[in-house]
DNA sequence: GTGGTCTAGACCACT
DNA sequence: GTGGTCTAGACCACA
């Protein structure tokens, strides 16, 4: 395990958001402890430091909870707050820009809008 | 004019794209020439290099040509290359990622369908 | 009872203080026990090592005494000298560093000048 | 010069308050770039990303702002902004905490209120 | 056991 | 030139 990397991205960023995805889909409950920095560093081959950023961001974000001495802890209400905040951000952010940009290439709607009613029916 | 710049893009890139959709809406059109390096430099308060890395781009891309002594010059057809190439991009790499994350978010498609509609019926 | 926590001062310490307060304060009298290490664990959601810690200091600064099989009783004099380190320790190193910082920000004293004497019209 | 740090603070938290110092008296003023990391690094005899990390509070404080390729900037109104917040923090939180320090006490308030007067008469 | 800090040195992208 | 990232390895405080 150690080649997932996009060279594009901080390592720290990816392994937050991959920190992030394992809290929403519920590979780590709530109350439960993150897999230790040292740990982690290990099974990724990547060093302590860097995994620490990414826990350190996860702690600004209020959805982790250093308890000294014992480790990093996902907060209650952590996977609800990373679903709420993702959604929020499509719709406000990202959803208008894709609007402007398919106005934009003046692209044919219809095909677009059959592939997200395919999505929608398996729902 | 100085603070269009999204931090987490370098500026050559985002000025890059920034041209390439006055080629694409026709701000610019085929045969002008591009204002100079210097110019964009002092508008947009940017290193001329920037600006230089930004052009050589568009000359990779064989959508502006460079004539000694006289300036970049929008080739013909650049604006329907451009357009070309954009709608392949987000048909096959762009689109699916959204379909992805909007699964991935379990979002409410109709809403989506419905925004997507209203495009499709002004264009 | 579990967040008083600041996380700026190790946990031993804030304990350790606490008791201090406590045996200012009388709410434990001189010659009383303190509550057993595993009671206070338990009360405060701490580790009994945390807790141990807090009460060596206490031996160490010679405020509490250990009596083997009984466990930890408040120093005959404890109170008493508390009192004169802590009165001694804020007038000598807290108070010149707040009159310090009270200057460097060029804060008007009127105002704390008239907070310190309703304090003092009070006692 | 290499020996101002204090060990029970880490050196990033204390350069960042240097610099905070700095900014707040005027020795770096508004507009200005910061010394690069590379050159306090060197001059304080410290860890280039130690430095970086007291920048990257700053910056998160929004008290200066990175170019990129060019370094870090004052942001203007910094000065004013660091003074209001101490000021509120220490109005806000520390005083209050001093205030029940010196009731706690029972300190003579005579002698406090003096040593404000004067402060007060030489501003 | 846990996380936090620091160093020395390397490499990269951006301007 | 600028800052950002990462490594490898060390040491420390806390529980």
């Amino acid at each position: 395990m150690s080649f997932n990397w996009n060279d594009k991205e901080p390592i720290y960023l990816q392994l937050k958001d991959l920190v992030k995805n394992m809290i929403l889909s519920g590979d780590i409950n709530e109350g439960d402890a993150l897999p230790s920095v040292r740990q982690v560093a290990m099974d990724y081959k990547v060093n302590p430091i860097t995994v620490s950023k990414s826990y350190q961001i996860l702690v600004d974000e209020e959805l982790v909870e250093k308890r000294r001495g014992l480790g990093m802890f996902v907060r209650i209400g952590a996977s609800e707050k990373v679903q709420t905040n993702e959604n929020e951000q499509f719709i406000k952010e990202d959803w208008p820009k894709i609007l402007t940009k398919i106005q934009h290439l003046n692209l044919d709607t219809t095909q677009l809008i059959n592939s997200l009613k395919e999505i929608g029916s398996n729902q």
